[in-house]
DNA sequence: TGTTGACTCTCCCCTTAGGGGAGGTCTTAC
DNA sequence: GTAAGACCTCCCCTAAGGGGAGAGTCAACA
């Protein structure tokens, strides 16, 4: 007969674990003094500790464990086993699911950071034609952002690139604008209220504009200047690329945000 | 502003949840009537309780999604992030480990469970040799179960087949028997107490018996009585293969377990 | 204006498998 | 005899809500 300490060095269990077995009537001491309510264990009784022990590693509850113990039946174990199996199989699929999840996410967010590295000076260069989803809107630029949400929704997994706004109107306009905002698409497919097209190729003047997008217009005057230095003609319309906004999840900081002027020109 | 009952629907919480999130302090509703009680949420924390719900399907808890809503740093989120994803890859190599237990474990009850289809009559057979760990004891029968765990702890995952027990003795003797536990092994190895050797191929008479341990009197009677019929002669030692006992992990029951009495002969 | 049914509130207990600790009792060694 | 260490019971705690009781509130309809 072995005390609960003693038990408790033998088996692996901590005392607390015993007390609660012993509750939960999974391992019942072989003799409990009435007077001291001091419990004692049995030699055979080491067996079984191990047993459950493993049980216990192999995920199954105290219930099962139990029901495992309680009958010497082979049918039912095997069933309870594959039982087991398929459980934790489930869980595991879902837990791969998450970590694919979770791998997306870390990838957006590291190429937000890579963002940060790039240089601020305008630039010239051609942009190949794409597929795009676009819904045109009259009205404020705040608006934007629920064109976007739309068009997330409809296409999903289709998009293969950061968003980006069209700007139909040759001058900034504050309350009456004309932009259409798009998403790059992988392969066509018709959403109600979205046009899908291709967005031609186009040679471009370009700068990379750090910072809330209420301070754009800095950039947008390095930009123009460039086009006018050379004498370039701008195409309609102009593009505003969102390398990195507020995203699905999280607003995050706008003195983090990086967005890309291109203006496309001609001569 | 949505009723607590309204942006459940809208947001695909239970009420229950958000009334959790607001005591929680992650998701405090716009406006609380401070008579009523009654919580009132605003158009846009429906965007809010959507990341929330996006990062509880990620796993995170609680405290972390507090952490992530409350921070915009870029490389504290990413921390976070890969924090989290680590630990699941860890949750999922455990579960994965689990399955692989829990895979043996169902094997071989499997096999237990078909050896219940063997038939039970005699029938002579070539037994190959095979390599064998052994440990041999002189007493009682009720002894053998220490050498097999002593032969399990010692050759683990080198054990390839089922336990079996050789006698030395002519004849059934109960308190000073002579006989060898041995476990057939794949690779020799040194282990303090057991002999690993060869055990040489044999003709033999042998029989199924199903059934707890002592009713195994008549199954050798039966056997012996074969072998009288044909004049052959008994070589020592003979062998009881315990094709299903009690296992390491369930003791079972003894009308399931399943014996093979093997009895090498000559002539 | 009254009623009624649906909605919401707070408060309490429950889930798993034990862990931590307080306060009191028991055993055992010196 | 005494003191240390072992052991006891009892209570609270975990994470993320779920279930339900009892009471108050809102909105529609007569």
């Amino acid at each position: 007969m072995f005390s609960i300490g003693e038990f408790s060095k033998l088996s692996g269990l901590t005392v607390k674990t015993l007390r609660f077995y012993h509750e939960e009537g999974l391992l019942v001491p072989a003799f409990v003094d009435p007077g001291t309510g001091y419990r004692y264990y049995d030699e055979r009784q080491i067996e079984t500790a191990r047993v459950i022990a493993y049980l216990r590693n192999l995920e199954f509850s105290i219930s099962d464990i139990k029901e495992l113990l309680g009958q010497a039946d082979e049918a039912g174990l095997l069933d309870l086993l594959e039982r087991q199996r398929s459980q934790i199989k489930e869980q595991v699929k879902h837990l791969q699911k998450t970590i694919r999840s979770l791998d997306q996410f870390i990838s957006e967010e590291r190429q937000g950071l890579a963002m940060a590295e790039i240089s601020e000076n305008v630039s010239e260069k051609n942009l190949d034609a794409m597929l795009v989803a676009g819904i045109r809107v009259k009205g404020r630029y705040s608006e934007c952002g629920k064109g976007f949400a739309r068009l997330g929704r409809g296409f999903g997994r289709l998009i293969c690139g950061s968003p980006l706004l069209l700007h139909y109107d040759s001058e900034y306009r504050d309350d009456d604008a004309d932009f259409e905002a798009c998403l790059p698409i992988r392969q066509r497919k018709s959403v109600e209220g979205a046009s899908v097209r291709e967005l031609p190729a186009a040679r471009c003047v370009a700068l990379v504009h750090k910072g809330p997008y209420d301070q754009m217009g800095r950039s947008y005057a390095k930009v123009l200047k460039w086009i006018k230095d050379r004498n370039y003609k701008v195409v309609l319309p102009t593009r505003e690329v969102y390398l990195k906004g507020p995203g699905m999840i999280f607003r995050g900081n706008p003195k983090n945000y990086v967005t890309e002027i291109q203006i496309p020109v001609e001569g």
